[in-house]
DNA sequence: CCCGATGGGGATGGTGCCATCCCCTCCCCA
DNA sequence: TGGGGAGGGGATGGCACCATCCCCATCGGG
C-alpha cells in the first residue's frame, strides 16, 4: 500500500480518515477528494492502490441506494486494480453485499469505526476477505479529553477511568504498558503526572 | 468556555470535533457522547457551557426532521444555559431556523466545516449572532498528505501547490510566515526540506 | 554584469514529549 | 508490625520538531 485516496465530502472526516491511513501505513502517500469529479481526476492522473469512498457525495442523494451505488461503481471502474473500502454513515447490509459485487473489499460503518480500526480492516482485505464492519459495535463509554495532558497522559487517564470497578490500578498500568510497549512503571508515572495536573486544575474526575 | 460536550455517534468525527475544540479553546475540558442517553447523563452530572450536537444519533431516524429536532430539543433542555451548536451532515435551511427557535446558537454543515472553522463559529455565537454555515463552501482543491513530512513541511507544501499560477514562491513564503507567525526564511527552509524529502522519495508533485 | 529568485546544504538552541530509574511519605490490612 | 498499594516528587538521556541564521551554486533578465 503506497498510494491511497480518500473520497469523502466532510472535510473533518476526510482529514481524520487520511490521518488514520497515515498512522496505519507510515510510508503511504494519501490524497483526498471531496467530490466525484476530483476523485476521477486524481484516479486518472495517478495510480492508487487503496481507495476509501463515502458514497454520500455532493450532487447525489445520500438516501438513494441507486445514487450511492453509482458513485461506488464509478470509483471502482476508475481504479479497478486498487483495493476499495466503502465507508458510510448509514448502515445497510444489502448495500454491503451490492458493494461487494461491485468489487469492493470492505464495507465499514462510520459509527463503528474507531481510531486504529482501519489498519485491521486493511489487513482483512489484504488476506482476501471481505471486511464488513457494521454499527453493531462497541464501547459506549463517554469520551473525555482534558486540557494540558499529553497523549500518553490522556491515554492512561482514559484507561483508568474505564477500568471495571474493582480493578487494581496496578493491573491497568500493566495493561497500558503492554498496549503501548512501555514499562508499567512508566505508565504509572504518566498516571501520576496526569493526576497531578488535573488536581492542580481542580478537574479531577471521580475515578481518580 | 471551559467545558464542552460533543454529541456525535461517528467516532472519528467526534474525535475530530473534540480536537477542533481543544485547538481553538486550549484550556477547555472536552467530553464526548455517542448516544442521547450518554449525553443526558453527562449533562446532568456536569455543567457545560458549550454543547455541539449532531442530531443524527443511533435510535433516531436521521432523515426524519421530527426525530432530529427532538434530539436537539432534549439536549437544549438538558443544558439550557450552554451555548449550542448543531453540526449536521445534511443541509437544511428550514432545520436551521427550527434549531434557532429551540435555542441553538449555531448551525453548521459538516461538508462546509474545515479545520479551524469552529473557533470562528464560536466567536460569532459569542457575539450573540446566529452562526449558520451551510454547504455552499469552498475550496475544492484536492488534499495531499505526504509521508515523512512534518506538519510545517506539509503546510508549506500544501500552500505552495495551491498557489495561483504565476505566484512567486517568495510570496507564498511570506503568506505562510504571516499565517504561522514565523519568519519567511523559516518558511522557505521548510519548503526546501520538504522538497528534498519528496525528491528523495521520488514523489515530487508537478507544482514542485 | 550584478541582482534577485531559485535550489541545496549545514549548524544552532530551544522546547516538549517519551521512557527510565530513583527517591520519599502515608495508610490500611494481613 | 511489616509490606504492598497509593500518592507526590525529582533527574536522566533521547528524540523530533521548531525557528533562526549561515553558507554555497545556478540561472535569468534588467
Amino acid at each position: 500500500m503506497h498510494r491511497a485516496l480518500i473520497v469523502e465530502d466532510q472535510n473533518l472526516m476526510r482529514l481524520a480518515l487520511m490521518a488514520e491511513i497515515r498512522a496505519g501505513l507510515p510510508d503511504c502517500y494519501v490524497a483526498g477528494a471531496q467530490t466525484l469529479q476530483i476523485a476521477r481526476q486524481l484516479l486518472t492522473d495517478d495510480q492508487f492502490d487503496l481507495v476509501v469512498t463515502d458514497p454520500g457525495l455532493p450532487g447525489f442523494d445520500p438516501t438513494s441506494v441507486e445514487d450511492r451505488l453509482h458513485v461506488v461503481e464509478v470509483i471502482v471502474a476508475a481504479a479497478p486494480d486498487a483495493a476499495h473500502v466503502v465507508v458510510t454513515g448509514s448502515d445497510d447490509e444489502m448495500e454491503a453485499k451490492a458493494c461487494r459485487l461491485l468489487g469492493v473489499g470492505g464495507y465499514v460503518c462510520k459509527t463503528g469505526l474507531s481510531h486504529g480500526d482501519l489498519p485491521r480492516v486493511l489487513d482483512e482485505i489484504g488476506r482476501g476477505a471481505f471486511a464488513s464492519r457494521l454499527s453493531t459495535s462497541g464501547s459506549l463509554d463517554p469520551d473525555m479529553r482534558f486540557p494540558t495532558l499529553t497523549p500518553r497522559e490522556d491515554q492512561i487517564v482514559t484507561m483508568m477511568m474505564r477500568r471495571k470497578t474493582g480493578t487494581r490500578r496496578r493491573e491497568v498500568f500493566e495493561k497500558m504498558a503492554t498496549k503501548a510497549g512501555i514499562s508499567p512503571a512508566s505508565a504509572e508515572k504518566y498516571y501520576k503526572l496526569a493526576r497531578a495536573k488535573l488536581l492542580k486544575l481542580g478537574r479531577l474526575p471521580k475515578g481518580l
